[in-house]
DNA sequence: GCTCCCATACTCGGATAATAACTGTCCGAGTATGGAAGG
DNA sequence: CCTTCCATACTCGGACAGTTATTATCCGAGTATGGGAGC
């Protein structure tokens, strides 16, 4: 059980744009950022901006931007977006292949297994939705004070260096 | 982000064996349960064995059985034996790459991201840790009183139907 | 009848293929730019 | 000089390979069995 490490790039990269205001930041710059493969990145911040975290805008000028402010999204949301919504803990229902097993019945409703599978990751999605990007942004500049000065630098720049 | 399916296999095939009495119960005798590949369901009880939660027999008669009553197993206990205790969620470190990169920095540590993940799968964790599965065959009796019974005889006669 | 022995069948255990998911790359559709032509 | 137009360069967006992890299978090492030979 591995989560993509799209998962990573997506939010660095949203907290970076938190650092920019209002202007579109293209994938290549922010992959730039990290060295990440552009073309790869440009993959999940598709999906961010489908998932309405993030706007995107084609052509010369354009690029990525946060679609709300940082306050209003939590890790559950660009999680979501880049993994999917379906929980890691698949009920394929075996009960049906079972000796009482019965074809008419759900068993993602009825398993006790599945229940507790279900419970534990309703935990780690609520851990998830309580914490807003801002209050990763807050932690983030009291370590580091020039951080969003020089994340600002080095993305709005007119060319690469 | 997906769990593997042998996890589902390898927890109903534990209560299964917390229904029989001290009786090793094999493989395939197992998977026929359920129509399971009989191999694979064996790999995933190798997993269990090697973490110390069934005891393995060879030769004829042989089989698994529990080498703890379920009070003592936790789901958590069986997630981490079949899946590995990584976590889901493994921060490569590319503020590495970042501007201020420092290579002497272990960024497991300090990245906020990576803190605030953790949390969060620590909170999946602590609530797979709190369920036996002592609590979910009582469950399980509760709703279906001839479970017991049902399993035991499908499970100990002699020859496979 | 009882004991000992051995061939047998059965089990787990790890090594080996087939499949799916994730990672990475490429090219096309669409758009604002910037300069050139015309008034 | 100002306006209009068009060729250009640049962006996202989805379609296309490469690589790793998951799923499934197979064969060998080791053991209790159960029958047969010997006493």
């Amino acid at each position: 059980m591995q989560m993509g490490e799209g998962v990573e790039w997506a939010l660095h990269s949203c907290l970076n744009l938190g650092w920019i205001d209002g202007a579109a930041v293209t994938a290549t710059r922010l992959a730039a950022f990290y060295d990440l493969p552009p073309a790869y990145l440009n993959k999940q911040l598709q999906a961010l901006a489908r998932a309405g975290i993030l706007t995107s805008t084609p052509g010369p000028r354009g690029g990525f931007r946060l679609a709300r402010p940082l306050e209003e999204i939590t890790l559950l949301d660009v999680v979501t977006a880049v993994e999917g919504a379906e929980d890691a803990f698949r009920c394929k229902q075996i009960l049906r292949n079972g000796p009482d097993g019965d074809p008419a019945v759900d068993y993602r409703e009825t398993c006790v297994i599945n229940g507790a599978m279900r419970r534990a990751e309703l935990a780690w999605r609520r851990e998830l939705a309580a914490q807003t990007l801002a209050e990763l942004r807050a932690t983030v500049e009291s370590r580091h004070p020039g951080a969003p000065a020089a994340t600002r630098a080095r993305l709005t720049v007119n060319r690469l260096s």
